[in-house]
DNA sequence: ACTCGGATTCTCT
DNA sequence: GAGAATCCGAGTA
C-alpha cells in the first residue's frame, strides 16, 4: 500500500456510520463519492473514479421483500458478505463473463446494499483502458459506464475482491469522500431486472455524462426526506 | 443430478 | 434494435 495519487491526498476514508442505514437512504448519498483500487501486484498504480450511478437492492427484511436482490431468499453461499458487516464488497459474476460490485448496508444481518452503475474516472485512465481492452485514445465513458465495465476497468473479481473492507486505510479497494459537493440526485426505476421494475430505486448526479445507458435515462429529482 | 436464466456488453444490421 | 457469448448459482426433483 502507498501513498495515494496527489489529487486523492486530502481525501478522506468513509465512516462504518455512513453505511448503517438503509440501502435507500446510503444510495443517494453515494454519489459523489470517490471509488478507488489498486492492483495487488502493482501497489503503486491507483485507479480511482466517481460514483455517478447507483441502485439500491433492499434486504430480505424490508416489508415488502424486493424480489429483484440477491438476498431476498436469505443467505446463500454467494450472497454471504451481504449478511455481514456494512461497507464491505459484495462481488459476484453475472452471464459468464462479468462481474458486478455492490456495498453492503445496514446492521449485520440485514442484507441491503447499493449496486454501482457508473463512474466518471479520475485516476489511471490509461490503466483501466488497458483492463477494457480500449486503445488508450478511447473515450473515458467507454471505462466506467456500466456495472461490469467499471469492475473491467479497475480490475475488480469476485476471486480477489468479494468481502474486503471499502473503508480500511490498508484496502486494496476503498471508498472515499474527496469534498465533492451535495447534489440533489434524480430517481428512477432499476435497470436490467424483471422483477419489481416500478420501484424508484436508481440514482443519478444530475445531467452527467458518465451515467450509463444509450440515452442516459433522466429521472426527476429526489424528494428530500 | 438437472435445468434455467441472469443487477451485461459487444457486434452486428 | 436484435442476437450471441458463456458459466455457475439457485431452485426443483
Amino acid at each position: 500500500m502507498t501513498s495515494l495519487p496527489p489529487e486523492l491526498l486530502r481525501s478522506r476514508l468513509l465512516l462504518r456510520a455512513f453505511f448503517l442505514a438503509s440501502p435507500q437512504q446510503v444510495a443517494p448519498r453515494l454519489l459523489g463519492k470517490v471509488l478507488i483500487s489498486h492492483p495487488k501486484d502493482r501497489p503503486t498504480q491507483w485507479m480511482a473514479g466517481r460514483i455517478v450511478e447507483v441502485e439500491a437492492y433492499l434486504g430480505p427484511h424490508h416489508d415488502p421483500p424486493d424480489p429483484a436482490a440477491h438476498a431476498h431468499r436469505g443467505p446463500t453461499q454467494r450472497n454471504s458478505v451481504l449478511f455481514g458487516p456494512a461497507g464491505h464488497a459484495y462481488v459476484y459474476a453475472i452471464y459468464g463473463r462479468y462481474f458486478c460490485m455492490n456495498i453492503s448496508c445496514e446492521a449485520e444481518g440485514q442484507a441491503g446494499c447499493v449496486l454501482l452503475r457508473a463512474l466518471e474516472p479520475l485516476t489511471g485512465l490509461d490503466a483501466m483502458a488497458l483492463n477494457r481492452n480500449l486503445g488508450p485514445a478511447s473515450a473515458p465513458r467507454q471505462l466506467t459506464s456500466g456495472p461490469s465495465r467499471l469492475c473491467q476497468a479497475l480490475g475488480l473479481t469476485r476471486q480477489t475482491h468479494n468481502g474486503l473492507d471499502l473503508l480500511a486505510p490498508a484496502s486494496l479497494l476503498q471508498v472515499r469522500d474527496d469534498g465533492f459537493p451535495p447534489v440533489e440526485p434524480l430517481v428512477t426505476t432499476r435497470i436490467g431486472i424483471k422483477q419489481a421494475v416500478d420501484w424508484p430505486l436508481r440514482f443519478t448526479l444530475p445531467a452527467n455524462p458518465y451515467v450509463s445507458g444509450p440515452k442516459n435515462l433522466c429521472g426527476k429529482p429526489l424528494q428530500l426526506a
